[in-house]
DNA sequence: CTTGACCTTGAAGCCAGGTATAAGGTTTAA
DNA sequence: TTAAACCTTATACCTGGCTTCAAGGTCAAG
């Protein structure tokens, strides 16, 4: 008797829905798998780690795309690290990246907010219309001067 | 003859694709513009000013939804403005989770690149199997402690 | 022999905010 | 009169990473 988990087991124990683990054969992160007589999936530890690696791969905020680059190098004898440097070092450029636009759209929106805050300061209280001004709601349409998103 | 802006024209003014400003009318974001005998839209300032504010309210975070809501309660005659002000404070709630789960995962993922770099300083050099670990990449599998993201 | 828990496939749906394509009607200038 | 440059509608497609559905095959227990 084969030693060898079928997909719900494998689910449970990678903590994965079993969908999403066809579906990551679809992708090429798993190699098509054995079947047994009647086409179910048979699985051995090699997958099992094999989702492990992916899912920790995630961790370093790696496509499903990148991932698969990785473990198609691996699949061709060549160790995948250097390209693994490569990738974490420019998702972490891309994430300070990110982190800027987002702490300055925080600037822009708190500032924004305190706007809103002082002209308004009880939420229950409505605006009167020299604050609405006619339009749909003046502290949308009245531009604060400092905008930094030039783009 | 009746002034008023055909849609290629509008979308040059307010830097809109006409696509997209037809996209806005299906949302009910923009009301049914009059038409021409042969159907072509006609708009006037009012929906360049409410393209405007679209674009603006954007600028605040809020999604076309929440901005459809704005507008909603202004037709109906309620100045939206504590709406907007409850809008924008869960909006500046919301900003900062992300921007503090965004520099957990940097200050992690920056960690687990030293660890490569003090390994494999040169890019272009191959990590020799110590490294790699008969894994795909040692990198990759071998944990390292602190792991803030417990969730 | 039937019930229920497993497994199979392929296709469609979801999220948001559009973008693109197809197939056609209108207007205007040369 | 015909070609360019508009406009119309409906429908499908895009991103990423799944999730759900439909319709059916397999297997062990009772």
């Amino acid at each position: 008797m084969k030693e060898g988990l079928l997909i719900g087991e494998l689910s449970r124990r990678v903590n994965l829905p079993a969908q999403t683990i066809r579906y990551y054969e679809r992708l090429g992160l798993l190699s098509p798998p054995k079947r047994t007589a009647s086409h179910y999936r048979i699985y051995s530890a090699a997958e099992e780690e094999r989702l492990d690696f992916i899912q920790k791969a995630k961790r370093f905020g790696l496509s499903l795309d990148q991932i698969k680059r990785l473990i198609d190098l691996r699949q061709d004898g060549v160790p995948p690290c250097a390209d693994l440097k490569t990738m974490v070092k420019q998702h972490l450029a891309e994430l300070d990246q990110h982190i800027q636009d987002m702490l300055s759209l925080r600037q822009e929106l708190a500032h924004r907010y305190e706007h809103i805050e002082a002209a308004l300061p009880d939420s229950s209280e409505l605006p009167d219309e020299a604050i609405c001004n006619g339009k749909i709601c003046g502290f949308i349409e009245q531009d604060i001067g400092d905008n930094p998103t030039s783009t």
